[in-house]
DNA sequence: TTGTAAGCGTTATCAT
DNA sequence: ATGATAACGCTTACAA
């Protein structure tokens, strides 16, 4: 790779003035400029981003922390992500954490010692350590997905609360009210958001529902499917469930069918995210939709607003989730 | 971010003796590196992979260059890399070229000029034009899922003539004797040799095969569902199906189903991957099963080959693909 | 308008 | 065993 020195030395003109055409500085004159940039195609000349880096201006370099990168919501954040960060010209740095608090430190050290512009973040969960780190240096942080409200850190997180009372409204509306959920894991705040939302809808509609009619799973497929068993085993009967993401929806899906239960005429069943898969199946899913690229464009946005203006006041932006209305709800069959 | 010189500073020794000491040099007095350890471990000092990359030495970074990332076997792809990766102490920058040729050589640039210690790479199709570039560095590449056998270049694949052959092979054995195809786009190499293979055993099996059982795809889940419209349209009825990747076997299974017809009384589907969702449909989908995580693992100890012995013979790994039968394929109904 | 030189955080060479 | 110093490729005062 030719460097700044090769150029200049081709285009007979000092280091400085290429660094000049390069950054498009206005005080060059045109024929300086033409030969430089003629020395720069010639050698096809690409400055570097490590350089750039080291001598403390932004080397285009962000990094994203996921907790785990199966689940396809992260897949979907990492996609995006890549895609904007792309579109504004950084490279993105991956990192899963799965869902260990000691990698998620490790992963965090590495970011700030590749001198990273910022850093887009979903903590494991309540107990994540390193915000205090990150806090210290001059890096930019954004958090996105999980949050905790008391944190004056900026982030862009969704209205969990609203979520859970868009898939309450829906199941009441179509006149449930023996009603089931699964939750993702309770040490997450949004987890409990949403299930507070949830709750607080069905009490407006005076729908009993209690600790036994709560699955606490893991957001992976499996508890989808375990939670059903549980249900079953316990005797509580149903006619209509919502899992706190469609990948838990899909495994009460699976399960339901393998038993003969109709969806949605003996019941209904509905997720939230609306991930692709969720209209592959038969019957389609009904979820709450996840803004995920908006989410990931704001974070980015945020970053670079950070990244430029200092200090910004700790701003949070909320999204809003709606309503995907398929195939797997209906109304009850004895109504 | 403290630095070498803040620890020098502290503990009152000359940057080279902390650097020996980073570097666990033999060449130190034991009082000395004691001294220095306790200055690090105050400052929290970690050194920048930054400035480490600029002296030319290794930066610990990769870079993985996908032509897309929504497709489930790039995010199988994806999330093992940079677990291995994590865990041989490298960083991943991470890459969609979304199919485009300029996207592609763009990025192969950004990779070059943060001075990666490696490029895991697979192509957009075979009219990339990259390759050139990366050879004309001392940048270690390898090819993974897609490649061309003229090129010297090492790399992990799968053997996708075999991937063909067992499909058929399944197929044949249930005693199907009129069978279609959904391919990948044909510019790429592997769905042509994956294609040869299928064919080649029918052949053997004295079984009916010509172009008018074969649906160009584009590994898309929509390409499963307009290759069943396609061959209804043309009057082609066969008994079982198989698309090259499992996203456009789900795209076959949900467009039969809504038409009324089972699977697999009436039409056998079958996939290729192996992706987890498979398994969560009903019926679960039968398919070839792609070892993603050996080939992340096996791309990545290329990678770190390469960078230490200068010049590896070119070596081309190739992975066996292997069948796994569940639900969807079964004996066609009138035998 | 252009060039010189210092500095970013390391490692490596050469002295001591 | 340890310390100065140059070098990596770039930006940026400061000088000319």
């Amino acid at each position: 790779m030719p460097s700044i020195k090769d150029v200049a030395k081709l285009a007979g003109v000092s280091v400085s003035t290429v660094s000049r055409v390069i950054n498009e500085s206005e005080d060059v004159d045109e024929r300086t400029r033409a030969t430089v940039l003629d020395a720069i195609k010639k050698l096809d000349y690409k400055p570097s981003f490590v350089a750039k880096g080291l001598r403390g201006k932004s080397g285009n370099l962000i990094g994203l922390v996921v907790p785990e990168s199966m689940e396809h919501a992260f897949t979907s954040i990492i996609n995006y992500t890549i895609e904007v960060a792309y579109k504004k010209g950084f490279n993105v740095i991956l990192g899963n954490t799965h869902n260990d608090p000691d990698i998620e430190e490790k992963f965090i050290d590495d970011l700030l010692r590749r001198n990273v512009d910022g850093i887009l973040f979903s903590r494991v969960s309540d107990e994540s350590r390193v915000l205090h780190k990150i806090g210290k240096t001059k890096v930019p942080i954004v958090i996105i997905d999980r949050t905790l409200d008391k944190e004056g850190i900026p982030g862009v997180v969704l209205n969990n609360y609203k979520a859970g009372s868009l898939a309450a409204k829906h199941l009441c509306e179509l006149g449930h009210n023996k009603i089931a959920c699964i939750t993702g894991p309770l040490n997450i705040a949004l987890c409990r958001e949403r299930l507070r939302g949830f709750k607080d809808v069905l009490k407006e509609n005076n729908i009993e529902f209690n600790d036994d009619c709560v699955y606490e799973g893991n957001f992976k497929y499996i508890s989808g499917i375990e939670a059903v068993r549980h249900f079953r085993a316990n005797n509580f009967e149903f006619t209509a469930i919502w899992a706190q993401n469609d990948m838990m929806a899909l495994g009460v899906l699976r399960e339901l069918l393998l038993k003969g239960i109709r969806v949605p005429q003996d019941i209904s069943v509905m997720g939230m995210d609306d991930i692709g898969f969720g209209q592959m199946m038969v019957p389609s899913l009904t979820s709450i939709h996840y803004p995920f690229r908006e989410m990931c464009e704001k974070a980015i946005d945020l970053l670079i607003t950070q990244k430029e203006q200092e200090e910004v006041e700790n701003k949070m932006i909320v999204l809003e989730p709606n309503l995907v209305v398929r195939d797997s709800t209906g109304q009850p069959f004895h109504q």
